[in-house]
DNA sequence: CAGCCTGTTGTACTTCGGTACAGTAGGCGC
DNA sequence: GCGCCTACTGTACCGAAGTACAACAGGCTG
């Protein structure tokens, strides 16, 4: 498992950290971050956790980034996740709680807790409906289907290829075959239509 | 690890699944299920994950079940997740994927798939007050602000330049800025925050 | 006035996206 | 069997995008 990071504004380790991961490092969080690591984020009461996720990415943290608040709240766990963060959790949780969280995120997961994962289910149950049958996708292989949604939802093509287990080369490949077939200059075009944006569809 | 059993209308494995788990056992649906197992559900083309969850929970199994659609969907997703359901992943995956899953369910987690979760993400972001995407432009200049819009259009920054009467360099200069203002990673991302994709809509 | 913000432009550089040549392999229909 | 489609991968190249150093003019504010 890689190394457990945690960012405190005192640069010191809490002794529920401890006992989950007797190898834990802490450090302030304007020092760099560098490593394979999972990083924690402490977020003290009245700041916003979403704020520190987005200061942290603009700084070029690619780590997975996971909230411990002192004062957890659902709408700032929402944002904080919207805002790139892999976990939200009370800075108090017990160790065997940090220790699975560690493990769902550090294979790749995100960790909302049971509460939020409920409210987001319900949020989105209400908008199941919008299920347009595009045209766009209509010439396209399932296969290119695939990478078209991935595109237009942002990804890279290094995104991309992780996400479908395929090298980056052969994503440029349904790139290439994608655009041709729907007549689009670029991925951002793409990504216009496929979304719905403007005139198209 | 817990064990692997896979539920499928034939009773078998297929291939990429025990290249994932090689100790895995299949049997029919029918059969009781016993022990502390994943249960990873195959859910044939046509068919609905969410009643088959719910058919197995009415049965008294307590396990885990994750959901292998043949024909994947966003919304069979989500009324299956509603169900009960641990995980949602399509039945083809590459084996890599299929152990990342049982290793997040495996802890208490569930596995929704990159795509839908944002789509979560964004549906409760829309219910709940604080929308950061409605106040996109509230830190941008105005001369940013018509860059940004052009960009979210699909212009190239050559367009841009030429549209605004400046040069190709200032573009550069205006989409640097608005990328570090908005937090997003390339002018992909930007349009999806400024045509609202990723929230309102 | 000094300092800050906005808008503008320059050179040089790295990274990413897209294309142009390929090639292999499996499935399907005639 | 032969073609065609789909999926996948490789090397190489070019241009677009984005960043890292700048610089300069004008307007506003303490």
């Amino acid at each position: 498992m890689a190394e457990q990071l945690f960012l405190s504004a005192d640069g010191r380790l809490r002794d529920t950290w401890r006992t989950a991961f007797p190898a834990a490092r802490a450090q302030r969080p304007a020092e760099p971050l560098v490593g394979d690591v999972l990083v924690w984020v402490l977020v003290a009461p009245g700041e916003k956790a979403a704020r520190q996720i987005a200061a942290l990415r603009q700084r070029g943290v690619a780590q997975p980034l996971i909230v411990l608040a002192d004062e957890p709240g659902e709408d700032d766990a929402l944002a904080a996740l919207t805002a790139g963060a892999s976990g939200y959790c009370n800075s108090h949780a017990a160790p065997e709680v940090l220790s699975q969280v560690a493990t769902v995120v550090g294979n790749g997961g995100l960790w909302v807790g049971q509460g939020l994962m409920q409210r987001l289910l319900a949020g989105a149950a209400r908008l199941l409906p919008p299920n347009p049958s595009d045209g766009w996708a209509d010439t396209l292989t399932e296969r290119e289907r695939e990478v078209a949604h991935a595109i237009a939802r942002g990804a890279s093509n290094k995104e991309v290829a992780r996400e479908l287990a395929i090298t980056e080369r052969t994503v440029k490949a349904h790139v290439g075959a994608i655009l041709e077939k729907l007549g689009a200059r670029d991925r951002l075009q793409l990504s216009l239509i496929v979304n719905g944006v403007e005139s198209s569809r």
